[in-house]
DNA sequence: CTGTTAGCGCGTTCAT
DNA sequence: ATGAACGCGCTAACAG
């Protein structure tokens, strides 16, 4: 149905070779230009990108894949990855991997049997024989928000630990000393949120309580239970670190839920400044992450190794965090 | 790099037939089978699916174009979309048109460029000019939630109107009077809802005042605009029906912002059951859409259409839509 | 069941 | 500046 270049060849009796070189920006006679042009408009001609990228080895598509697709978090990286990438006349495929690692590891060659020029992802496996693949057909990775021991790819985070750190010392500095947190193992950004924690606690000389650090699942259920525990325990903690997006969700149901007032009962700092935060009464302070600049890092160095073939050594960008203000910590004075 | 059928018969001895037969399916001589599997395996083999495609013209891809990927509402949708799309063999393509027709087109175009068997849009364009180049292609469209005139495509939607007076007719039944609306004119479910919200006052014999009709773009920004001017006015509305997501999120944070207390100062009722009206206190009672139903129809009629190429009528799916239970409302006892 | 051949739509030599 | 011929990787027809 759709035409192709030899409509165009009979429509203006011009050989195949002079016209695909005219559509690839070649120099043409002015009345050839102007007859291939009119040929265009009539034939809706629209080049095969099928046969085009079958010789030319280039698509000029990258792939992109993300843990969850509807997760906001996703969401919002995704838009400014797809800004950047259209702004430089790239085209993007992307999958969702629905929390799951085999679908993670089908989308990758998914992507790879499409022929991109690149791929992004926020990964979900730990493991670097995820990226084997597209290291054996030499096409670019760069990772996002999470890095991977030995993937040998270049990486856009930002500093997980050192901004939990921040998080909880403001909770210490305004007077907080019983701190919980509700986070998750269950991947790196986590786990470094964890250590975080962690070393806040200790370089202030605070003890932490086993039954204070929750850990779980990156899920809304998981912050849900966690808080309700923590607030029907017998000892009841001063602050509670909300370590990632789902979680400041799940912990909010919860005290709305046991009718616990923030900041008056509990204060709360958490991390990933998307909009709920701001919906909430009373907006929770939180780390910010510079989402737009992580999106479009990652598109800069995917095409670099894409358009430039730069075989150097794998990169690691490491973006800064800030706290945003919110009215979800108290200030207890201490003598 | 990437090694190909050819590579496969020099490591095999076979023909290119046999091998390209048995990999799509056909029956061969056991003893080939292991062959072909081993060298496969050897090979880290993976079809061209560019090439394929040029010659079987289908690419088991479809094409997603949402208004804006960001958007929780579009991202519910297209979780759905691609788990169904993947249960049945098919990868997807999402684009994201930015809220902006230039891009949408260019979208359309994009996907046909690269082959898609077939479009699944949330479309922001009225204009069935945008369907014209998928129509030449007979490439078939599905429409998601928006419907356009002439488009003489399938389409998956509710019943706006009917749902905008069902969530108003329960504002009226809980003995509210004064009700505002805060929704949108500038796309076809906004303008639904208007009617649905005119509707129902009328058949209750309510009068609506004009400053009680705040219309606008679907946005945060105008919901909490809105819900400013709304309880700043001399008189204040009994109610507030919130006639989409963003708009929910904008007024909620208006209400926090004023000070205003929900469901004693203004009752409440939204269009549109994500997350967020269950993380705010008091949660909100909203018209809830079956997403799921929506997304995995949308891809069955699609389907349907590509693999059966069934050219029968565009066929109109409307499903049905409730109300879920929130504590936003309040009774008022009239005499 | 297998192999030979042709051709999908396009970009790219190499002549002219 | 132009055109004829070839090949990208694969599937489909046909003959065996």
């Amino acid at each position: 149905m759709a035409s192709t270049i030899k409509d165009i060849r009979k429509e203006t009796g011009l050989s195949l070779a002079t016209i695909s070189k005219y559509l690839n920006g070649g120099n043409v006679l002015p009345e050839n230009r102007i007859k291939i042009e009119a040929a265009v408009k009539k034939l809706h001609y629209e080049a095969n990108e099928a046969a085009r990228s079958l010789v030319t080895k280039k698509t000029r598509t990258v792939g992109v894949i993300v843990y969850e697709i509807d997760s906001v978090f996703n969401g919002t990286l995704l838009k400014y990855i797809g800004a950047k990438l259209r702004e430089r006349g790239y085209g993007m495929l992307i999958c969702d991997s629905c929390q799951s690692v085999e679908i993670e590891e089908k989308n990758m060659n998914f992507l790879l049997s499409k022929n991109v020029d690149g791929i992004i992802i926020v990964p979900i496996s730990e493991d670097e024989g995820l990226f084997e693949p597209a290291r054996r057909e030499d096409v670019p990775v760069v990772l996002l928000d999470r890095y991977v021991n030995n993937s040998d790819c270049d990486c856009v985070k930002i500093d997980n630990k050192a901004s939990a750190k921040m998080a909880v010392k403001k909770l210490i500095s305004m007077g907080h000393r019983e701190i919980a947190l509700i986070g998750s193992d269950a991947e790196f950004t986590g786990r470094e949120r964890h250590k975080g924690y962690l070393e806040a606690m200790e370089e202030a000389g605070l003890d932490t309580r086993d039954e204070f650090i929750c850990l779980g699942r990156h899920s809304i259920e998981h912050g849900f239970n966690s808080m309700k525990k923590l607030m029907s325990g017998k000892n009841r903690p001063d602050a509670v670190f909300l370590a990632n997006y789902d979680i400041i969700l799940g912990g909010v149901m919860a005290l709305n839920n046991l009718q616990v007032s923030c900041p008056e009962d509990v204060s709360l700092i958490g991390f990933d400044d998307l909009i709920v935060s701001h919906v909430v009464k009373p907006s929770i302070t939180t780390v910010v992450q510079p989402m737009k600049q992580m999106g479009e890092k990652a598109v800069e160095l995917l095409l670099d190794r894409v358009e430039n073939k730069n075989a150097e050594e794998p990169v690691q960008v490491v973006l800064t965090t800030r706290l945003s203000r919110g009215d979800s910590i108290s200030e207890i004075k201490r003598k």
